[in-house]
DNA sequence: AGAAGCGGTGCAAAAAAAGCATCGCATCGT
DNA sequence: ACGATGCGATGCTTTTTTTGCACCGCTTCT
């Protein structure tokens, strides 16, 4: 797009941290895209970069205008595919920004199944944690975010949520395998596994222990959910997970019980867009489709 | 603006309604212009205008094209505005589209008000009825829009209201004015001028009379309440108007009595913008000073 | 002290846009 | 019926803009 080619230096120049940098990943020569910018600050009434002997960084007046570029730009990109929606030609391109917990089954299922419709449809899918997540949908890099208890700051628009207990899952020679029901004290006296600091799971975990007597005390910590898993299969301990993440087809050899709610609060699986912009056909359409499949 | 050219053009062609007539509007060749334009149809991936005999039209794309360029533009204008304010230059430009009542008193007072503080900022007034208020939001042909009743379309978002009642205006002359208190049935024995057919006024004169046996006899009807205000100085006759648009100072031999709002509903003031949109600076603050103002 | 990396600039070459003249086509008026 | 008019489109030349190249001055790091 010409129009905005200017726009998209700029974008690649925050990005690179330096003039030069930027030019290489644009094709061009430093000197060129240096004079573009300069041209520009001219008309824009005031400069844009904060000239540093290392390189450039925005200035106030710069963090404004890259706002604005990134929405212009993804704003361009939803009128093009609503546009293509209405020649026919359905195609698009969706963005998720999601927790862990999605990869193993439900978003590839979904994702799937979408694509069944609409072959022409790419999909991006990127691992983030919460805060990441939101910080994603402000800078216009992700269409959709969906991940547990996120901080839900201003600019987080929810579309749907879905409570989902904290599950223990074990082996089926797990002591614990033949009890009635399961609930964390009892997972608490075995050996256990645990997410990392700043997952949901451990956060909800600490929350639930945190008036009793009873404490944490992980034999191994991780932030891949895929480790702990396959972990508990080796060793006679106790992980966590959220059914979501939990494939029933992939569960030879383990066992998985919810957590009593009124011991551990569930966890809120939320699927949230940026506050206030219209997302692109693709994008709206298989959020509407996720909507449905969380409410199951 | 150079990088926004394209667009600017294409918003010029939309307005004139052919290319050769818009290419005169920005100094250029239609050549040139129709050039810029399929290239642009190029980039853009599909036709924008439909070629007819006598000129150009939008096509659906093309509607929703220019739906985005408008919002573009004035966000951009927005982001400068906010731009210059950290820049410490208060400067800045307010567009508003407004009911006549607001003419002559409470517009000229608030502008120069806040002008008072910002003498940067510059002001555009233009009168319009409330349907043609909203589409000026929707165009962004205007950043706020402060009328009665206004059909109060999805994109309006109303940021203040503010009862209104309809009051009998006649001249200090006139038999009425000796009257304890007005009712409309009073007003309606005497002859009375009455605003055409669309305003509030009007409208919320019918809908009391509508139950009634009473009917509207307008000895005289205008779109101009400069006029009916005006008129009743000449003849004994009564006509309405809001105590928003009676300026105390200016009254002198008139008589201003509000109409009891159980006998007549009250109009309400509303001041709104465009929904979703970030207003610059200037507009906001204005905004802010309107609803206080209203609020008393 | 020297090398490396940065933004900025003068100048010539290259590319893009504009202007001009002209075409084909549909409509309107006489 | 038919020419006049006004529309968008297009080939060709000219003008303007942008780019690339070589180089400067500067700071930082070794």
């Amino acid at each position: 797009m010409r129009h905005l080619q200017t726009f998209k230096l700029i974008e690649s120049v925050v990005r690179a941290g330096s003039i030069r940098r930027a030019a290489e990943d644009m094709n061009i020569t430093a000197s060129a895209l240096n004079r573009r910018i300069r041209n520009f600050e001219d008309e824009f009434g005031c400069e844009v970069f904060e000239r540093m002997p290392k390189g450039v960084r925005l200035n106030p007046a710069g963090e404004l205008l890259i706002q604005h570029i990134r929405g212009q730009m993804s704003d361009l990109a939803r009128v093009q595919s609503q546009v293509a929606d209405l020649t026919g030609v359905r195609r698009g391109h969706v963005s998720i920004a999601c927790s862990q917990a999605l990869l193993p089954w439900f978003l590839p299922a979904q994702i799937a199944e979408y694509r069944g419709d609409h072959p022409g449809v790419t999909f991006a899918v990127n691992v983030r944690d919460r805060s990441q997540a939101e910080r994603d949908l402000s800078n216009h890099s992700s269409d959709l975010a969906l991940v547990f208890e996120p901080i839900l700051m201003v600019d987080f628009e929810l579309i749907s949520t879905t409570p989902q207990p904290v599950c223990a899952v074990f082996s089926t020679a797990h002591p614990l395998a033949t009890a009635a029901s399961v609930r964390l004290r009892d997972c608490l006296d075995h050996p256990h596994v645990l997410p990392a600091n700043g997952y949901a799971i451990r956060h909800l975990l600490e929350v639930a222990t945190s008036d009793t007597s009873r404490r944490l005390a992980p034999i191994a910590e991780s932030d891949s959910f895929e480790f702990m898993l396959h972990y508990v299969q080796h060793e006679q301990a106790v992980c966590f997970q959220f059914p979501v993440g939990l494939p029933e087809s992939e569960l030879a050899g383990l066992v998985v019980r919810p957590l009593p709610v009124d011991e551990v609060s569930p966890g809120y699986l939320r699927l949230g867009q940026l506050k206030g912009r219209t997302l692109p056909v693709a994008a709206a359409l298989f959020a509407r489709q996720l909507h449905q499949a969380l409410e199951l």
